[in-house]
DNA sequence: ATCCTCCCCTAC
DNA sequence: TAAGGTAGGGGAGGAT
């Protein structure tokens, strides 16, 4: 890694250059020799070199900084203005009875669950684009103003409607007067149920007339916090899906819900959205919905599950008509100002006899003007629509659409996948260039690259030339169109896009639609700026800038890499432990020998680097030492240029938020006044918003905490010194850190870059020692060789270990003997408990709960009621120092993900297409060093409160935020950049945020699989030979619950008030005294026996054959597959010959239930363990049975599905 | 019951 | 100016 220089060596040249010891250096310990410089190049294994780094703070809060709200900000302030603002959030977080608490007068976390569970979209902030209402009891007078043309109704509006079972007209619960304009009342049709039907559709439906909003999320899913939502899309989705399979569709994929989303934004503003969401639709090539309209029906209207919506502004609508190309006219005629459009999403099944009620059967005629494009379509989505005038004014449009089912989708999926697996071999780019940040993606390819059929549709096409203005243009258009949300309002904060969108004619509308899924732009188009500067997104180089400078991402990416580190170390054959000697020897000369009665059966230490940038930068800066010292990236003391007025507005929120914050940290931190509060009240806009990442003990002192901003820290402490980053350091001492624990131990647990857990069991019975002996032991040793201070914590588990190791710093060590546990526990901050962040905190203060001793008065059942079955259960526990978690050296990543929420400013969505692509390279490297490919992408976005300033308090930061997100899964696993970009732009598509509004991308890889055996030796997931498995999973640590009865902490349990023992005892139905399996991991059945027992099992039954009922059968199977690490070949035998002997029995039912529960065994299998034996061993099973059904049958058992 | 998606939360 | 990433637990609600 380094260049072989030391630690020192990724420093500037002038400044490094041994020192004698710079540091505090250690005094001379014993058995050591007299310390060289320790942090002597030391070749450190080949990890990626991926930036490292690391942090950790305390829960305390100041890690959100405080600028962004923290839930309902709108609701919430109102109901605060009113007084009435009553955090009952921890009543209603536990019921799922909302209904009880629904109609008084909800809190605003009441009222975002109520508005969420109902399919509508709570927004944190008000945004024009997306927020349909602005829920509030009162207002002040500039707010209204801003608010201008916003609808605000009183949250009885919600509650009414939900307790009459449908959405009321909002407009007796407008709080301020406005302009119903054309708003008309809007008639609903009824749903059939409950209110959640209603508001799904309705509210979002309740036309803004503002109509910018929108949509965006709120398209078809439900999108996070917004308020809206869903509306129709929700609508949609719910209720057709409860009487169609379309809904299930919708749910998954993306086509599906592309037409829901149409469908909601008809509803939901009239707008012109009403018919682009079928022109979304198409856009996004997921599935083409093909719009026939054949003449008025009649029955259209009267269906159950017809939704209207008032189409409020006509202009666009004309516009955006034209995606029905084929009869624009019919369009223009029906659909204006005033009209209504229902939408019907009708079953797969039932759909041709739909289309043939409505006498549209031939839609998908041949010479229909879209075909031509839908012929590259993977998924195309039929459909039929009527238009009808209802009365002068109003105009019907039904549509029926047939969604494909998942089924269908998947397949297309997947074809897709070959067809551009295909091209990028040819094309030498199915390669993903190089990984992060430190490299640009210049090879990457855009996919329209691979996807020559997509071109040769543009030229059949033959478009016009001005392909790239329409293309930027359509993307825009059907963003905006499509959830029906945003786009429409011109007047007010118009997308760039928007008017060229408008203007396009059939022709182009076709073209461009296709295009925006997958023609490539012209070089200059998708070509970042020429300019250097990597200040934001748009810029060239900005990805690898951002990520080279990340302290976050350095942090994350170290902790995979220790993770990864320690398991290949836990895996070990051989393994050495020259430390153990060293111990030995010092250990002779220490006077204190271990005394019997102190004797723990299980020790567990935590141990953590002291202000781990901080120290590391020190060995540099000695002359720092002592005073408060912080790390940042900031040089200067602020901004060149005051930011302006829009601190006023985060500030609400930061103070807000600081407020509570403070509580945590005064109490934690034992201050007396909250620093926070002080800060907060003298940060003002010339203050540098670049964060701390870590500061000195002496900086805390004064208030300082990890992860504030530099101001603020420099207003509690004036004196600060700031130190930079130094990220290249921190990773080789993080592995010093690793190293020298290994010289002790493999029973080790990565948690970070600067943090471990170490299972001193095994040792401390081998070495006689005390903990603390060990414990001095290694933090010398450490401390030697790398220059830096360490803490440890050590206690009978990993929560004490972790508790202590608190008390214990800085530079120090605590142990909490399996006796105090008790009283060490509760004296404990509730809040300090892993797990235990800024929301739990506050709920736990609502219940007025400050300690763990308070905590444990509350049983069970009440924590359950109040934070959920598991978590409950969990906090239960841990309130009484119980934790059963076994230390874990091997580790399973789940997965994979490239995310900047820092620096995105976009103006054009070329820019997003373009920066997609590159963080889909990005996503691809990494996947690719891993050796997985993915089958689920998710695309998650930041999309810009539209009060929110445009540019919030934080430089370049992404500010308050509605974070929305949406996934995709291929039929196959893929990582080619190529596959991630196109599928990550129809997702894109799908949500429909207007690029000036992101302010975060990411892009997240789930559901892994580890490459075919043939391919690299990587790392990780790869899978080795059935051989290397079998003494890989040898010594398998899996987390267990708490609840297992295995896992109980016994030690600690013995130190129990007996009240409380008893009522464990009770729990786990354990006999009293038990004794047994002290050792945390001993429940657990020996791997190894496991495995043998397992099979045997299996076989002895197959073999018998008694076993004939399915049921039986089916537990042996998975019984079998859950026996061992890999299928053992005999009983791939076995289980094969009996299979064939019901083939030949005729038992074919039988046997397909039985493959097809093996199957599904066996890929839940593949995923978890990202290997492919079982599913081998399934392909072999398979092509013996169908051998056999061959033979008897002349046919094959179908499989599929 | 269990799975899946889309979140939220927490941690470093 | 500054570089607010990323993995995993868990819950809600819907589909199966
Ligand atoms: N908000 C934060 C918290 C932490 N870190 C980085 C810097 C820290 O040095 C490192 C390790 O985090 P810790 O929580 O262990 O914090 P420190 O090591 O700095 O302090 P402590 O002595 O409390 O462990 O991670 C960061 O960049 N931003
Ligand atoms: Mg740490
Ligand atoms: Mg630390």
């Amino acid at each position: 890694m380094s260049r072989g220089w030391g630690p020192w060596d990724s420093r500037p040249p002038g400044s490094y250059h041994f020192q004698p010891h710079p540091f505090g250096a250690p005094h001379g310990r014993p058995g050591m020799g007299p310390s060289r410089p320790p942090w002597q190049p030391q070749s450190y294994p080949r990890g990626n070199p991926r930036h490292p780094h690391h942090q950790h703070r305390q829960k305390r809060g100041w890690d959100g900084n405080g600028f962004e709200e923290w839930g309902g900000y709108m609701a919430a302030k109102k109901a605060k203005l009113q007084g009435q603002f009553q955090e009952r959030q921890g009543k209603n977080a536990a019921s799922n009875s909302t209904s009880a608490a629904i109609f008084s007068v909800p809190s605003a976390d009441e009222l975002k669950r109520i508005m969420m569970t109902h399919g509508g979209t709570y927004h944190h902030y008000y945004s024009r684009h997306h927020t349909t209402h602005i829920v509030a009891t009162n207002l002040p007078d500039s707010k209204v103003r801003e608010l201008k043309g916003e609808k605000i109704v009183h949250p009885d509006w919600i509650t009414h409607s939900l307790k009459e079972g449908r959405l009321l007209d909002d407009h007796p619960y407008q709080l301020y007067v406005r302009p119903p304009a054309n708003q008309a009342t809007i008639n609903f049709p009824k749903l059939d149920d409950s209110a959640k039907g209603l508001m799904k559709a309705e509210i979002p439906g309740a036309e803004r007339s503002g109509g910018e909003e929108n949509a965006d999320s709120a398209s078809s899913r439900n999108t996070g916090e917004k308020f809206t939502g869903v509306s129709g899309g929700g609508n949609a989705n719910k209720k057709v899906g409860s009487s169609t399979k379309a809904n299930t569709d919708v749910c998954t994929d993306v086509s599906a819900d592309e037409y829901l989303g149409i469908t909601g934004s008809h509803k939901r503003e009239a707008k012109s959205e009403s018919l682009l969401p079928l022109v979304n639709m198409q856009d996004q090539g997921v599935g083409r919905g093909i719009l026939y309209v054949p003449e008025i029906s009649k029955e259209a209207s009267g269906k159950p599950d017809l939704h209207s919506s008032r189409v409020t502004e006509s202009s666009e609508f004309n516009g955006e008509g034209l995606p029905f190309s084929g009869r624009p006219n019919i369009l223009e005629k029906c659909v204006k100002t005033g009209d209504v459009l229902d939408v019907q999403v009708v079953n797969p099944d039932s759909f041709d006899e739909e289309v043939k009620k409505f006498g549209a059967g031939s839609s998908m005629d041949s010479d229909h003007p879209l075909k031509g494009n839908c012929a590259s379509e993977r998924t195309p989505l039929e459909g039929v629509a009527c238009f009808r005038m209802k009365s002068k004014d109003e105009v019907c449009v039904t549509a029926i659409v047939k969604e494909p089912s998942k089924k269908e989708r998947e397949a297309a999926s997947l074809e897709d996948n070959v067809n551009c697996k295909t091209v990028e071999e040819g094309e030498g780019t199915g390669m993903v260039s190089k990984p992060l940040s430190s490299t640009t993606n210049e090879d990457y390819v855009l996919p329209h690259s691979n996807l020559p059929q997509n071109l040769k549709m543009t030229s059949e096409l033959e478009i016009p030339q001005k392909s790239e203005l329409s293309l930027a243009d359509d993307e825009s258009g059907e963003k905006h169109g499509k959830e029906g949300g945003r786009s429409q309002a011109p007047a007010i904060d118009s997308c760039d896009n928007e008017q060229e969108v408008m203007n396009l004619n059939e022709d182009d509308w076709d073209w461009e639609e296709e295009k925006v899924v997958i023609m490539p732009k012209s070089p200059e188009t998708v070509k970042p700026s020429t300019s250097h500067s990597t200040k934001s997104s748009k810029d060239a180089n900005f990805l690898s800038e951002f990520y080279s400078h990340s302290r976050l991402h350095h942090i994350a990416t170290m902790g995979a890499i220790f993770k990864q580190y320690v398991d290949e170390k836990s895996r070990r054959k051989n393994p050495s432990f020259p430390g153990l000697d060293r111990f030995r020897l010092w250990l002779q000369m220490q006077p204190e020998r271990v005394k019997e009665e102190d004797i723990e059966s299980r020790v567990i230490m935590h141990i953590d680097m002291d202000c781990f940038f901080v120290s590391v930068g020190l060995r540099n800066n000695p002359d720092l030492r002592g005073k408060p010292v912080a790390v940042t990236h900031s040089k200067s003391r602020g901004p060149i240029q005051p930011r302006g007025q829009d601190i006023q507005y985060e500030l609400e929120y930061y103070q807000k938020k600081t407020w509570e914050k403070g509580k945590k940290v005064g109490s934690s931190m034992l201050m007396d006044e909250n620093p926070g509060e002080k800060a907060n009240q003298l940060f003002d806009d010339t203050c540098s918003t670049a964060f701390v990442s870590s500061c000195s003990y002496e900086a805390r002192a004064a208030g300082v905490c990890n992860g504030m901003f530099l101001g603020e820290a420099l207003k509690l402490c004036p004196q600060l010194k700031t130190i930079t980053y130094d990220f290249e350091s921190y990773k080789q001492v993080s592995y010093l850190l690793y190293d020298t624990l290994a010289e002790f131990t493999h029973d080790l647990e990565a948690v970070s870059c600067d943090e471990m857990y170490v299972d001193c069991k095994k040792i401390l019975k081998d070495i006689k020692a005390t903990p603390l002996q060990f414990a001095s032991f290694l933090r010398q040793e450490i401390k030697e060789k790398s220059g830096c201070p360490c803490s440890a914590g050590l206690g009978p588990n990993m929560l004490v270990a972790r508790l202590a190791t608190k008390v214990a710093k800085p530079d120090g060590q605590y142990h909490v003997p399996s006796s105090q546990v008790g009283a060490f526990i509760a004296n404990q901050k509730a809040n300090d408990l892993p797990g235990v962040g800024w929301k739990l905190s506050k709920r736990l203060d609502i219940l007025g709960i400050k300690t763990c001793l308070e905590l444990q008065k509350l049983n069970e059942g009440r924590l359950q009621e109040e934070f959920g079955a598991k978590s409950g259960t969990t906090l239960y526990h841990l309130c009484r120092g119980v934790d059963n978690r076994a230390v874990t050296s091997t580790h399973q990543r789940k997965s994979v993900s490239a995310e900047v929420n820092y620096g995105i400013r976009f103006t054009k969505p070329d820019e997003v297409q373009e920066f997609l692509n590159q963080l889909s390279a990005e996503l691809a490297s990494r996947l690719s060093s891993l050796s997985v490919k993915a089958r689920t992408f998710t695309l998650k976005l930041k999309v810009r409160a539209l009060d929110a300033p445009v540019e919030p308090v934080k430089y370049m930061g992404h500010g308050v935020c509605d974070n929305i997100a949406r996934s995709v899964t291929l039929g196959i696993a893929a990582r080619e950049p190529s596959i991630i970009a196109r599928e990550v732009w129809k997702l894109h598509c799908q949500l429909s945020a207007i690029p000036s509004d992101l302010r975060g991308i990411g892009i997240q890889a789930t559901r892994l699989e580890a490459d075919d055996m043939s391919s690299s030796s990587s790392s990780v997931a790869k899978q080795q030979s059935i051989r290397d498995l079998m003494t890989a999973n040898a010594k398998p640590k899996k987390f267990q619950p708490l609840t297992e009865v295995g896992k109980i902490d016994f030690d600690v349990l013995a130190q129990l008030p007996p009240d409380i023992q008893d009522e464990i005892h009770k729990e786990y139905h354990l006999p009293k005294k038990t004794k047994v399996q002290q050792d945390g991991k001993g429940p657990i059945p020996k791997p190894t026996e496991n495995i043998k027992i397992g099979e045997q099992e299996k076989k002895k039954a197959a073999n018998l054959c008694g076993e004939t009922e399915t049921d039986a059968l089916r537990e042996l199977l998975h019984q079998w597959v859950a026996s061992g690490p890999i299928p053992q070949e005999e009983d791939v035998q076995v289980l094969s010959s009996f299979l064939c002997d019901l083939i030949q029995e005729g038992e074919l039912e039988k046997t397909l239930l039985l493959l097809k529960r093996l199957h599904r065994e066996v890929r839940k299998l593949k995923e978890e363990r990202q290997a492919n034996c079982w599913i081998e061993a399934y392909s072999c099973i398979v092509s013996r049975v169908q051998a056999q059904c061959l033979v008897n049958y002349n046919a094959t058992l179908d499989l599929s599905e």
